[in-house]
DNA sequence: TTGTTAATTAACATAAATGATAAATAATAA
DNA sequence: TTATTATTTATCATTTATGTTAATTAACAA
């Protein structure tokens, strides 16, 4: 599987898209903090983190006994040069594009 | 699922990336094009393209015996959006970005 | 009509994904 | 040491995804 298509599979469910979201909006958080998402056992969102960290879409440190997950800028990068690679095809024009560009500042 | 945690989940199959990548770079294309592809069954590819035409990644138009595949340029859009979205997380600066936006004129 | 081409639907087998509970590991607190 | 907290690994059950062959549908061509 090529990197991208790998990437795509492992936000491709709905928890994971969840989590890499919370994670891009409130910075790096650990496991425990996920815990009430979807009243999901420890085990099962364990292994959703294991996924995304296999696909580079996240890292995480040790910090005592948690471990604390967030997402690699690059993943995000990745996903972004892509689509951008097919502008041209996508964009009857650039105003959405440096509409979201100028508000992300 | 959210509508981009779908099409993500549509995306994240390598047959069904390769099959979006090429009707992106050669335009559109009806199912038989892609009959060589990993050596799949008629059925196997009709289900792939049956499964990114449900996420809303492509679309068809019938031509006599011929169902001709079309990427929908939302899809790819919405995509963009939502990376750009994040633009201040991901990147140190604009220049790989702004690169691609002139290379892609 | 009869046969061919293009694609889909039906039915079924198998692999992969996802979830749960129980047990294990490691750090901290009492 | 013993208990508690945070997370992971091991097992196992169930669902979903993916592929195959056979049959169906629709458009053409002879």
């Amino acid at each position: 599987m090529t990197q991208l298509a790998h990437t795509f599979s492992a936000l491709g469910n709905q928890t994971r898209f969840a989590i890499v979201e919370r994670l891009l909006n409130e910075g790096d958080l650990p496991v425990g903090a996920f815990l009430t998402m979807d009243n999901l056992s420890p085990p099962a969102l364990s292994r959703h983190f294991k996924v995304l960290r296999e696909a580079g879409i996240i890292e995480r440190r040790v910090d005592k006994q948690q471990r604390i997950y967030s997402v690699r800028p690059q993943a995000v990068q990745q996903i972004c040069e892509w689509s951008i690679s097919y502008r041209k095809f996508w964009s009857a024009g650039l105003d959405r594009l440096e509409q979201a560009l100028s508000e992300a500042d």
